[in-house]
DNA sequence: CGGTATCCACGACGATACTG
DNA sequence: CAGTATCGTCGTGGATACCG
């Protein structure tokens, strides 16, 4: 659990998991959907998902240089506890039955 | 997501709503079942899922004073989350596929 | 476009000591 | 038995500035 939950945590990198299910991204385009995300933070986050090895950096020859983030397929692994994340959060939103 | 992801926060976190899956336990059963974790941090994460509403303390009057924590119906509707962490960091664990 | 470098704030965690 | 108090450390994250 302690793996799995280390592969999630931090306030962000849900978030870019998620983004990143839909195909991949490139820094940018990340930036763009989360505003409020800071370039360093959003460096950090994908060079630690990076290292874990659930996406993988690609870069498109070139200038201006393209770079794109792709999950792996340990990333996509992550799809199910994702959604389970969404869903326990909902639960836990809704009304307290007592 | 956030919010589920708060409530199974915290390196102990999981490991203690686990063990309060099984049951309630009193202070001291939960110092026993990890005893790496001190009894500061421990009274941090009991405080904090109680403020959270997914666990109650109950006191027992006499000497000395017994106290059994208990998971509230928030409480055990993190199990499946639980499961799929484990789930999970079983499938990151396990030997990449490529 | 796609980042890195620096610095700072804050909270989680841990060790130690003490209490009713 | 069931905690609290205090202190120190470290990692995450945010702000700002700068680079190829």
């Amino acid at each position: 659990m302690e793996i799995a939950l280390a592969a999630v945590s931090g306030r962000w990198t849900t978030l870019v998991l998620r983004e990143l299910m839909h195909g991949p991204r490139s820094f940018t385009a990340l930036r763009g959907a989360f505003p409020a995300l800071g370039a360093k933070v959003l460096s950090d986050r994908l060079r630690e998902l990076a290292e874990r090895g659930l996406l993988v950096r690609e870069e498109q020859r070139g200038f201006p240089v393209r770079t794109r983030y792709r999950l792996t397929a340990r990333g996509t692994a992550l799809r199910p506890l994702l959604v389970e994340l969404y869903r326990t959060g909902s639960a836990l939103t809704a009304p307290p039955r007592a």
